[in-house]
DNA sequence: TTAGATGCAAATAGTTTGCATTTGT
DNA sequence: ACAAATGCAAACTATTTGCATCTAA
């Protein structure tokens, strides 16, 4: 799969430093930055880029599939993640509020079967389970014995 | 399964009108409202419930797993789907933006497989595809052919 | 009765805009 | 060369907070 940079460049878009710089700051981390963290990479990274360029470049990348925002429990900014083959997966730890990163994709199939079904022509997918994770499974579910 | 009312009742909340309000502008929507909407809604049908109970509500609910924040285009401010089973699925077409539901779900299978492999307990998930809808199906990407 | 929840208004945080200037191709 | 992209700072929108008051259980 071609990195975003080929990607934004096949598109027709120029390699500026301002784009450069968020997308290596989204491939270092490997995605699952809040557009702040994104600013802060950024800004250490390549100082003189500004806000306004992250938050066209986040924007362009997004339309462009080449990221996605997700949600985490802070619903006032959003988590980018990166789509490197047009699809991403985790979970969210609903007591530790972490995301992890979930490898395996079995959703070719349903693609492929919801394509015949309704007629229309996917490019990929975010699936985010939520649930408890190894550190937590024995911890209660918020709303239960936590009733404020 | 319950409603969200019942499951706010059963973990111990206060079935207040605010919590009403929110909870009903978002049934009587089936989902897919963003706060600003909520905040309207329940602002015409409950006069007097403030701004800051509305977005204490879609927090509380979002804590519960009642209702999920997701994206479309619009960055700034997410758009909350009731899970009224644990699950939701949709689709959102890059062309005309618009959020198309998906009723079927063959996540099980996957989800009791991951549980396996990871060693953690999930509860639910939302699985967002995207891709060109019924309508748009000829239009260009975005990227292709629109390079600014 | 009383802890939990609320409404208000002010504070904070996140994102966008307009425009003169710079830069990738 | 020149359209596209940028940086800046100001405007704007969304969300949260503090606190006195109210209300569901």
């Amino acid at each position: 799969m071609s990195s975003g940079l080929e990607r934004l460049k096949t598109a027709g878009y120029k390699l500026t430093k301002a784009r450069q710089a968020v997308l290596h700051a989204l491939e270092l981390a490997g995605g699952h930055l809040t557009s702040t963290d994104v600013l802060d990479q950024v800004t250490e990274a390549a100082p003189g880029v500004g806000r306004a360029s992250v938050f066209r470049t986040l924007d362009l990348l997004t339309r462009l599939n080449i990221i996605r925002p997700t949600y985490g429990l802070n619903t006032i900014t959003p988590t980018y993640v990166l789509m490197p083959d047009g699809h991403h997966h985790h979970m969210i730890c609903v007591v530790c509020n972490r995301f992890i990163e979930i490898e395996e994709c079995g959703l070719e199939a349903m693609a492929r079967q919801i394509e015949a079904t309704m007629g229309v022509k996917l490019l990929g997918h975010v699936v985010e389970f939520y649930g408890r994770c190894t550190r937590c499974l024995d911890a209660p579910l918020p709303g239960d014995e936590t009733p404020p």
